[in-house]
DNA sequence: ACCCAGGAAATTC
DNA sequence: GAATTTCATGGG
């Protein structure tokens, strides 16, 4: 399947930029992932961007998924432009990397993700989803795995994480899985919840803080006024705009936290000493 | 051996 | 209550 007329979008700096961890680069260049159920390859060409080996026979059900997904229909070079006039140093960072987009992922699975992101590195972090998906759920086809339930991981103990080597992390992953499983914490009444609300509803779960709140409301729930602040995004805060608050950047400030971690983390020379 | 990693809970002061 | 320590695992 191709999507025609692709814009401010770049599959590297959307897919590797951190807030997703199934994406794996290929040597070709295109990037293999699995969601919603579906695996598939991402390959850009000029301004067409190629979907391959989805096995829905739903074409139109299909491309739907996949603009939703890498939310291909919210004009980023408007919201770019707006943020730019805001501050200098964003405008550099944001044209150094002008294809990134926030994904609709799914809400479980963000949350699940940021948990084991917590005093973790992104290769590990990426290895441990991948043993989890392994281990637990269902193989879509061959050698792919999908992100397994909340339900699913619910019904299990802490001990049976072991083969993912989650660490101290296992029980804050049984612990979120059973609150969303049993409905109490339901991720899409916490999507239209107002901020504070939905964040202190997500903080119920053990293991949850304001940080993995707050990448589960950006990354999983696409609340865009969302900022979470890491220890990236508070050096970078600090050394690089030392007179701005979060709030400033508005209500696309999620946008501009990515835009700003991903330049961060692409420049750690910015930060020695 | 030592330090750090897209933090948060548990303990101590 | 605020500051510090611990947590499990792997890589540099």
């Amino acid at each position: 399947m191709t999507i025609e007329n692709i814009i401010d979008f770049d599959c590297e700096q959307t897919l590797d930029c951190g807030q997703a961890f199934r994406w794996v680069k290929q040597g070709d260049g295109s990037f293999r992932g699995i969601a919603g159920g579906k695996a598939v390859v991402l390959r850009k060409d000029g301004d067409k961007l190629m979907i391959d080996g989805s096995g829905d026979t739903d074409k139109d059900k299909d491309k739907e998924f996949w603009r939703h997904y890498l939310d291909l229909d919210l004009d980023y070079g408007n919201i770019r432009t707006t943020l730019s006039q805001m501050h200098p140093i964003l405008n550099e960072a944001a044209q150094f990397a002008p294809g990134i987009r926030i994904l609709n992922q799914d809400p479980w699975e963000a949350l699940c993700s940021f948990i084991i992101s917590q005093n973790n590195n992104i290769p590990r972090i990426k290895g441990i989803v991948e043993r989890l998906c392994r281990e637990f759920g269902e193989e879509i086809s061959e050698e792919c795995f999908s992100f397994p339930t909340a339900e699913t991981l619910g019904r299990l103990t802490p001990e049976d994480l072991q083969p993912i080597r989650a660490g101290f992390r296992a029980r804050y992953i049984i612990d979120g899985a059973r609150k969303v499983a049993d409905g109490t914490i339901d991720l899409e009444k916490i999507r239209t919840m107002d901020i504070n609300t939905a964040r202190s509803e997500l903080m119920k779960i053990t293991g949850v803080g304001v940080k993995v709140a707050d990448c589960t409301l950006l990354y999983g729930l696409h609340r865009l006024d969302c900022f979470p602040l890491d220890v990236w995004m508070k050096r970078a805060m600090s050394t690089l705009f030392p007179e701005v608050s979060p709030e400033y950047f508005g209500e696309y400030a999620g946008i501009a936290q990515q835009y700003i971690f991903h330049y961060s983390r692409m420049h750690p020379e910015l930060f020695d000493k």
